[in-house]
DNA sequence: TAAATAAGTGCAATGACTACACTTTCGGAG
DNA sequence: CTCCGAAAGTGTAGTCATTGCACTTATTTA
């Protein structure tokens, strides 16, 4: 990788990091684009190259989550059933972030996003985003056609069972509960998958 | 009603048509809300006393969803079990739009809905944020707790399933595949309710 | 009828975002 | 090594939704 793409890459750091700094210390809408192309000493116009907007300053990965998402499925252990892996999975990714929640920068990072209605939008959506591919991966791993009902129904419950997940205070009961709704239901239409 | 209010709504209803049209003709991001008013024969500053915003010209219900939502799972009729009475409101709310299918104009009410994103996230919101209160409901009717969290996720699950059984092109089939899922589970767990 | 209330207006501003025309800086092909 | 084109970055000027403010006008209501 070049110089080119280092710099790049660093300027998209040094956008992001000025982004959640000021955002974590004024609050979200307290904060202008100025301001964050300032702090990271570059132009409005450069920020907007880098970042398609403003709340997309502070979701940084994006890219991963869906791979990652149709591995979970493609890739589960044998014997895991499929809504099973879809809830380790989120928990997982739950889990990550309490790992670091030592760092009250952490928390304070959620918060934001819980807190700051653009925010939180904008995360639904991104995750929204990848119902789609999701619902491909389980109607693959089922050997059901590719627009099944029942697949794409139990993708986007999963998705949308994440949130709930997230602001429970106690996730893992919180996922036990709300995917054994599906579970049982899945099980019936999709034996041993 | 003096002729304030009347006045008023007209004024409303005034707005609400003109932007309906102008969107249907030219599509939403084609036209201004300067152009919404112009039509109407009002000020800006009048669209937005009357509207939130852009997108809740096109949503002019939104009022009595809630209500609605609580009152077919409160009032459901005997032996029909939660999901299954949330299954039937949620068809027949897509039912009455069939209805007047033969209208081209509700036909493409729901493309421009569908196909501007702007709209699909608004009408999306719309939904969740009665979530709340059919969560309550939901826990009232089953005699939970109020933050239950397997209520709380029948709740979200049967809203995010709406927008799945409007797309779909055979709706009763697609909410019995949807619902089938979340009908074993709750029986389940929540046995007779 | 007078005072309070609410609808409606025009203007000016903010803030996110885009289009454009430009300069600088790498990276690679010859 | 050099030259050329792609890609990063810049500044300016604009559009568009949305808000605040001070104002007029119509309708209630006391």
């Amino acid at each position: 990788m070049g110089r080119r793409e280092r710099k790049k890459a660093q300027t998209r750091q040094a956008l992001a990091d000025a982004a959640l700094e000021l955002f974590l210390e004024r609050g979200y809408d307290q904060v202008g684009v100025k301001d964050v192309a300032d702090a990271a000493d570059v132009s409005v116009t450069t920020l907007f190259k880098h970042f398609a907007g403003k709340e997309a300053l502070v979701f940084d990965q994006d890219d991963d989550l869906e791979a990652a998402l149709v591995a979970a499925v493609r890739e589960r252990p044998p014997g895991r059933s499929i809504p099973q892996a879809l809830r380790e999975h989120l928990l997982l990714h739950q889990t990550r972030f309490a790992v670091h929640a030592a760092d009250p920068r952490f928390a304070d990072f959620t918060r934001l996003v819980q807190e700051t209605p653009a925010l939180r939008d904008y995360s639904q959506r991104m995750w929204t985003r990848h119902e789609a591919a999701l619902a491909r991966a389980v109607a693959e791993a089922v050997g059901a056609p590719e627009d099944d009902v029942s697949c794409a129904a139990l993708a986007r419950f999963a998705l949308a069972a994440r949130s709930l997940i997230l602001q429970h205070p106690e996730p893992r009961r919180a996922a036990d509960e709300a995917f054994a709704l599906l579970e049982q239901g899945w099980a019936a239409s999709h034996p041993s998958n």
